[in-house]
DNA sequence: ATGGACCTTTCCACGATGGGAAGGTCAAGG
DNA sequence: CCTTGACCTTCCCATCGTGGAAAGGTCCAT
């Protein structure tokens, strides 16, 4: 990569970025992007994102398409998707004859999942607000939450009448 | 520790569990609160709770009042609370001149966080489900969710007129 | 005395992110 | 030409709470 030069190429020629194709440099991408260069190389390592190519001093280099990539992954973490999703979604996003219908059921899935969390928030939510109410919440030392917490007491004779 | 014996101890003396103080091992520990042996153990290395006493054959041994300790930790985890507030949780707890209105606000701040983490994930998922609705769902490619993920496409002259 | 259930410590892993060190490179300006 | 500062590279470590596994010691019942 990196322009196949026909006369004898300079140092610099070889080390620049090819303005031609608008590679550019991973912090470069990362501000395009959204996403953070150290994520874009943890990116790289697990695999959810191809290596790019490298520049003669080693220097990743990106263009439109992989920037564009980032920047969807940064949307998909935005929206709360795990990798693994945000794998598969790549895998269709990039798959010319995908059915929407798959796209539709991860998508789904994801709202089925976050529904899930916010149900188990809204229970602890709801219990912590239940005590609270009925904590007097002064300078006195008896209070329900900490009885909550503390659990339905060991009865002293083990249970029998 | 241990009991103090008048006379020479055996060596099962020294390695059995006294049964007067009802001190159990580990094991039993985790089943009578509803926390691991793993995580004990962890907690005891953070700081969270306190190094129980050990039998001679180097076992933790477990009274009542550990065990409720744990349990609380169990109740606390299981109501989302962090380490960070359980840990000052439990010095409440153990603080005979507490005052109620301290652990109140514990207690509310911690509803304020659950809150903010509910209020995300609803954004999300408002947003999913959104985009969603507007896929078709079927065997075509095109996906305004995908396109959504995508995010805006970058005007291919920069944004100029 | 043997086996199985238990205990001990230590190390590793996860998911996703950040921090930092040590060393190479680039571009601009003196 | 050389320096400087901004950038890049890799590698290691930390987070938080949990689990798994290895390697070794103990306890108890048969």
């Amino acid at each position: 990569m990196f322009q196949a030069m026909s006369a004898a190429p300079t140092r610099a020629d070889l080390t620049k970025f090819a303005p031609i194709q608008d590679e550019c440099p991973i912090g470069e991408a990362a501000r395009a992007s959204g996403v953070s260069a150290k994520m874009i190389r943890y990116y790289e390592t697990i695999g959810l994102v191809r290596p790019v190519t490298r520049s003669a001093a080693n220097y990743r280099s990106y263009d439109a398409a992989a920037i564009q990539a980032l920047r969807f992954i940064g949307r998909s973490r935005a929206l709360g998707f795990s990798m693994d999703m945000i794998s598969r979604l790549l895998a269709l996003w990039q798959d010319k004859v995908r059915s929407s219908a798959d796209v539709k059921a991860l998508a789904l899935q994801h709202v089925g999942e976050l529904q899930e969390r916010i149900a188990e928030l809204q229970t602890m939510k709801a219990a912590i607000e239940h005590v609270a109410e009925q904590c007097h919440g002064d300078h006195r030392s008896d209070c329900p939450i900490l009885d909550e917490l503390k659990g339905p007491s060991l009865a002293p004779n083990g249970g029998r009448p």
